[in-house]
RNA sequence: GGGCCAGUGGUCUAGUGGUUAUGACGUCGCGCUUACACCGCGAAGGUCGGGAGUUCGAUCCUCUCCUGGCCCA
């Protein structure tokens, strides 16, 4: 564990992150228990709970998960510093048929196949390879600083969640909300040898061939073939083709009749006409449709119901035989397939085509793009089957799903996902959730010999049909999404309503994923949970964008340096504080994110710089005899302008921070913090202070101290949420007196003190620093040593009490003689370069550096500029925006306009003395 | 084909109907000033994808086109 006490120099994460998360859980900081414990909540107040989406057990997380993670964490140590009781529960998802080919693929490696150890042994493996990812997931998931309530942590599979799941499929079930019959579905010849949904077949454009083959028809004179197939001689005789373009050639075995375009110039003749089709020489009615588009190919379409889902509709309204042509891993069955017997479908595509050419019944083949279905798991290319699953009944439960998001019951960020959401329900297809696995969720229902269905909560040992005892359950596991839908509530304790996490905690407050799981996942939350609990299931939906590389790319597994990507390695080379600093300073919700290293040093200059600041300040403690917290009865007159300036900043930002942060808009958050720290805090108010602070004469040094103090220890807390690890070190040393609570993760919220808000100083501070930036702007320009201390003439105008409280600033910032700093003097030598602002004149006397020519120069190029505002001002409101705009612009654009000619007057003047 | 999103200095990025458009990285000078070279100080760099419209005023709203990405057919 940690030893706060010796913190290094030099922000070095891999020092401290490990050691603080250690801590933080030995300390039990993540369980809500705990804050009742330590009575940071009140028992009936306000409660937050996000429950974080399982990762899959399929591997090793990546950056999507490293976001999700950041994020979450984000929302959950926020809540948890507002005082809300917090849950944050993590678990893992089994992910079936993901998992399942992850460790097929790992047992092929040793030559092993599954079917070869049986389905026991198998699930064995899984279990195997589970518990290793498990492991890696948790070692991951502590890195990246989450804090997660892991008492809580929950996997999809264990035996609680089983119990959820399979209520929920007999709930349904008996709500007849669930059925099984004979379907087309999507089917993985593939790997998985199993149904898929429509989300997990993906389409991918491809180059292939339009072929246009010629199917002889039936006359008078041509009865049919006497040839054999194949022999050369197969359509000799025939006189009418009817000529027809396909994309599958192969799937002509599986034809049961021929279509074509109403009032087709060429083949309507041949309506009602009886085709004959290759190979197996079966005939074919030839029917008219209007669902055949004229315009592709040659108008008319081959139809095979078993293997193409519009046929297979056209297949229903002609009353037409589906014959199913291939197995299940993608071979023809021979019974349909002659010659080609037992041929993968793309050889048999193969073969036909050269067959079909040779009886002259290929006309041409034209090059065609189209797009086709994939499986998402193994890419193999999808056969359309038909086959007995189980599926759920979605119009019901989507239009509820809807409803809750129209009502706003549930809110979604960005809103257009809203839309998205609505487009897809509305067209939603019944979910077919049954799936040809053998790692997963078992089917809840047994057949018994006579065909009799029961769907029960534990095996029965009867049928209560026919009192059958010879029972088997279904061979088919389910979906991993129709488990992972119940995760808002399963994780807590659902079916058993009266659980207590199920009480506090549900609905959620949040979902947070990215944007493409909208469907997969978040869809069927919404479904489920408002069926079975008859609550949405969570108030808001957060949905950030992918992570991509440098270049645009989505990170995927195939890439070349894939390791780089590895969250692991990124922490180890910059720290988790300045991965998160990332995702958070550079993401909006819904848009991606291009990751690069030049976004990960930056955040970790920011989180050096912090850890500098406090060293900074920690390292000059011993120079205030007593330390002090800073409270609003601090003595007003002890202040110097500074503080008062740094505190109304300081406390703008926590008000503008809260609102971001209220407004889920973490990107303006960080940014905020980030440049309120460094480039005002840092850059101005620690340089003023060690004005104080190194000035021997100077005697309270406790304020300044009291003041950094203050803003350093609200800076951490507002911190703490996005780079959770090195404001808990900090905070841990920060001395006792200035801060509340044993540890940051626990400690209050800042809330910003109006009374310390004061525009007018901002104001009159901004006119300070911008005049420090003139003058080093000007020294820079002469080329003055930097550290040549010079003379300066300020003439202050109506400023002059301003100027004269920040004298020591204005001296030490822009390096000014304190000697020779001249309020309103009025003789001012002729060698000076000049500085015009707003009412002040600035003048730097030096004689031998400044050339009067160069000077007069750049005074002229001032009033250039000056001049052609002006211009532009008095254009405009010449114009007709004088009369058509906003009166309180048009009186804004007004005193700009004196604002600007007054400084050209008084450039002019400066011009004459020169001249 | 339908829908959604994006196009902003060299790169990435925020944002808004109204002064001179945000930030980061990079670039160019100068500087080892007692927190920090993972730094400080200063500077350069943009006709906000093209065109049209609405408006007194458009980077922002509307239309259209171009380019890229995603989703659904």
């Amino acid at each position: 564990m940690i030893d706060f006490n010796n913190l290094s120099k030099v922000h070095d994460p891999q020092k401290i992150e490990k050691g603080i998360y250690e801590w933080w859980e030995s300390q039990e900081y993540f369980r809500p228990e705990k804050q009742r414990e330590l009575d940071l909540v009140e028992e009936d107040g306000p409660r937050f709970c996000i429950t974080l989406p399982p990762p899959n057990v399929t591997g090793i997380l990546h950056l999507g998960h490293a976001i999700v993670l950041t994020l979450e964490d984000l929302m959950t140590r926020y809540e948890r510093m507002k005082q809300k009781e917090t849950l944050f529960l993590p678990g893992t998802d089994h992910a079936g048929i993901a998992t399942q080919n992850v460790v097929e693929r790992e047992l092929a490696k040793k030559g092993i196949n599954r079917k070869e150890i049986g389905r026991k042994k198998f699930i064995d493996e899984v279990w195997d390879w589970t518990n290793k990812c498990q492991n890696i997931i948790l070692d991951q998931s502590r890195s990246m600083g989450a804090s997660c309530d892991w008492t809580r942590n929950r996997f999809t599979l264990d035996k609680r969640y089983y119990k959820a799941v399979i209520t929920a499929f007999n709930i349904l079930y008996k709500k007849g909300l669930i059925y099984r019959g004979e379907y087309m579905i999507n089917w993985c010849p593939g790997r998985c040898e199993s149904a898929i949904s429509n989300l997990e077949a993906e389409s991918e454009e491809h180059e292939s061939h339009l072929w246009y083959l010629k199917y002889p028809i039936i006359t008078d004179k041509w009865k049919g073939p006497k040839a054999d197939w194949a022999s050369g001689k197969w359509a000799e005789g025939a006189t009418d083709f009817i000529i027809l373009a396909t994309t599958r050639p192969e799937t002509l075995l599986g034809d049961t009749a021929v279509a074509i375009a109403p009032n087709h110039q060429e083949f309507s003749k041949y309506k009602g006409e009886t085709a004959v089709l290759p190979v197996l020489g079966r005939k074919i009615p030839i029917l008219e449709d209007s669902y055949v588009d004229p315009e592709f190919g040659t108008g008319a379409l081959k139809i095979t119901p078993a293997h193409d889902p519009n046929d297979y509709e056209i297949g229903i309204k002609y009353n037409l035989e589906a014959i199913t042509i291939m197995d299940e891993s993608g071979k023809m069955v021979p019974e349909y397939s002659g010659k080609y017997a037992s041929m993968d479908r793309f050889e048999c595509r193969n073969e036909i085509v050269k067959d079909l050419e040779k009886e002259g019944l290929l006309q041409k083949i034209e090059p065609y793009s189209h797009t086709i279905s994939h499986c998402q798991r193994c890419n193999t290319i999808i056969e359309p089957r038909i086959s007995t699953q189980w599926f759920v009944r979605t119009r019901t439960l989507a239009r509820e799903a809807m409803d809750a998001v129209r009502s706003g019951v549930t809110m979604m960020i960005p809103e257009r996902e809203e839309t998205r959401f609505y487009q897809w329900m509305e067209n939603i297809r019944d979910w077919c959730i049954s799936r040809q696995l053998w790692w997963g969720h078992r089917i809840p229902v047994w057949y018994c010999s006579n065909g009799h269905e029961i769907c029960e909560m534990e095996e029965p040992t009867i049928c209560p049909t026919c009192n059958n005892k010879n029972l088997k359950q279904d061979e088919d596991v389910l979906d991993t999404w129709f488990s992972s839908g119940l995760w808002p509530f399963a994780t807590l304790g659902w079916p058993n309503v009266e659980c207590e996490d199920f009480i506090r905690y549900y609905p959620n407050d949040v979902r947070e994923t990215a944007y493409d799981i909208l469907f997969f996942w978040v869809a069927r939350e919404m479904m489920l949970g408002l069926e079975l609990t008859k609550q949405s299931p969570y108030r808001m939906c957060y949905f950030h964008g992918i992570i991509r590389n440098e270049q645009g790319n989505k990170i995927s597994k195939s890439m070349e340096n894939i390791e780089e990507y590895d969250p692991l390695k990124i922490i180890e080379k910059y720290g988790a504080d300045a991965l998160r600093f990332t995702f958070v300073a550079n993401t909006v919700p819904g848009k991606d994110l291009n990751l690069s290293e030049g976004l990960l040093r930056s955040s970790k200059n920011f989180c050096n710089k912090v850890w500098q600041s406090a060293n900074y300040i920690l390292g000059n403690l011993d120079k205030a005899e007593d330390i002090e917290r800073f409270s609003a009865s601090y003595p007003i007159d002890k202040l110097h302008i500074g503080d008062r300036w740094i505190l109304s900043r300081l406390n703008k930002m926590i008000k503008q921070v809260n609102n971001y942060y209220e407004g889920y808009d973490y990107l303006n958050a960080a940014r905020s913090i980030r440049s309120f720290f460094w480039d005002e805090f840092c850059d101005w108010y620690i340089e003023f202070s060690k004005i104080r602070i190194y000035n021997e004469i100077e005697t309270d040094k406790i304020t300044p101290i009291t003041i950094l103090l203050n803003v350093l220890e609200k800076s951490l807390r507002l911190l703490h949420p996005i780079t959770p690890f090195l404001t808990e070190a900090l905070w841990q040393v920060l001395p006792e007196v200035v801060k509340e609570g044993p540890a940051l993760i626990v400690a209050k919220w800042p809330e910003p003190n109006e009374s310390l808000i004061d525009d007018v100083l901002d104001q009159d501070f901004g006119l300070i620093t911008t005049l420090i930036h003139e003058i080093r702007r000007v020294r820079k320009e002469f080329n003055v040593k930097p550290g040549l201390k010079i003379p300066l003439i300020i003439q202050t105008g109506n400023k002059r009490k301003l100027i004269e409280k920040t004298a020591s600033e204005i001296i030490a910032l822009s390096h000014i003689d304190k000697n020779q700093f001249n309020i309103d003097k009025s003789d001012v030598p002729k060698h000076s370069a000049r500085i015009v602002l707003q009412g002040i004149v600035i003048y730097l006397p030096l004689e031998g550096i400044i050339d009067l020519k160069m000077e007069i120069e750049r005074i002229s190029k001032q009033i250039d500029l000056v001049e052609g505002l002006i211009q532009k001002s008095e254009k405009k409101l010449r114009g007709p925006f004088a009369q058509r705009a906003n009166p309180e612009i048009i009186q804004r654009e007004r005193e700009n306009l004196e604002q600007l000619k007054e400084k050209k007057r008084m450039l002019g003047e400066q011009l004459k003395i020169l001249r």
